[in-house]
DNA sequence: CTTTTATCTGAACGTATGTTCATATATCAT
DNA sequence: ATGATATATGAACATACGTTCAGATAAAAG
């Protein structure tokens, strides 16, 4: 028997990305097997191989949609004109919390996954990931440059912004106490506590 | 052939920890196999299993004792008395980065592999790693109630601040541009603005 | 020197791994 | 209806896994 009634490539391809998403996300890349990924598909391991050339690419094309539209994003609501420094900053952190929130599984494999990719894979994401820190860095420097925060080392805040968000993902519950919107709010002060700037929002 | 000269349980039992230790770090748990750690070690596999029942217990291990450590760290730090929330704080700053500086390789194990543990040793570790959060949420309630620190959600502050920490141990090395005492100072600022405490130090 | 004990080897166990491929069949175009 | 094509199966490949254990050997004890 083989190619059961209903099934096209259409429906399986996504199922694949999506199980593969999940289980990565829950077990861990190294952790989860082919005929795993298959079983939630509800197919036979061999038929994974008309969707991806091997599970590495699985990986990667979970991480490079996830980095890329991270920073489309991003470029999307920032727009032609930037405005101040403090617009941008509190821009960014609305749009990374948007952005990461309802993202857990793909967030996880992002951060987790690093080491278990292959060397040009893995240059491949970090450039994405660092050319997003340097979006951070580069809004803080110009608040520096137009006095509208007071900061005496860019990179070490922008780090110190970039684990306080990163580390929302980790407990954020979209059931849990605090709502989307009051949570960025929070957020977005505390950032700009961080850079020194007086207004609060 | 059997026990090569010179070998005895005091100096592979060591090994195999350390071993174990860098492997996790460098690969993960799942992708690292007995059989790489017999071969750092400059043994065969099964002269393992008299130093560790299973894999499993490998990693239980070193979780276990980074975190023991921690909190035994923070408890000497802390001493009988403890003084205002702001000094509380600034110390807290201090001790944890003091301790997560120098093991980089426990510090990744430890955030990297809690889904690696089984339920009963993943609860054990929750457990600890939940009362090191606490302390730091204990000083902020306490400074909000002296008036020391302007804080409206003591639980997210909590977290924004151990976010900030943590990020640290991904990118520091201990010959990079800042001295350790330096990158404490500045930590110890970032925390101070993040709870609304006048004082910088 | 002899005996005991701690430590290690080497091989084996059953099971799981990622990937390939000949084969089969459902669907689509003609 | 017929043929072509896309999509699936199911079995097989070589290799790797965690763990066990009988047997060998070095060090310690007598």
């Amino acid at each position: 028997m083989a190619r059961t009634t209903g099934s096209h490539s259409q429906k399986t391809g996504p199922r694949v990305t999506q199980s593969a998403q999940r289980l990565f996300a829950q077990y861990g890349y190294a952790a989860v097997s082919m005929r795993q990924i298959a079983a939630e598909v509800g197919v036979q391991v061999g038929a994974l191989y008309n969707y991806t050339p091997d599970k590495q690419s699985l990986l990667f094309t979970l991480m490079q949609e996830h980095m890329s539209g991270l920073l489309a994003a991003w470029k999307v609501n920032q727009g032609p004109e930037k405005g101040t420094a403090l617009q941008a900053l509190l821009a960014f952190v609305d749009c990374h919390l948007r952005y990461h929130l309802p993202r857990s599984e793909a967030v996880f494999i992002a951060y987790m996954e690093l080491r278990n990719l292959t060397a040009a894979n893995f240059d491949h994401i970090e450039k994405l990931r660092k050319s997003y820190e340097d979006a951070l860095e580069d809004i803080i420097k110009r608040g520096m440059e137009t006095s509208e925060f007071e900061v005496v080392d860019s990179k070490i805040v922008t780090l110190a912004i970039i684990g306080m968000l990163k580390e929302v993902s980790t407990w954020y519950r979209p059931d849990g106490r605090l709502a989307e919107t009051a949570l960025i709010e929070r957020y977005q002060t505390m950032a700009c506590q961080l850079v020194g700037a007086g207004a609060d929002l």
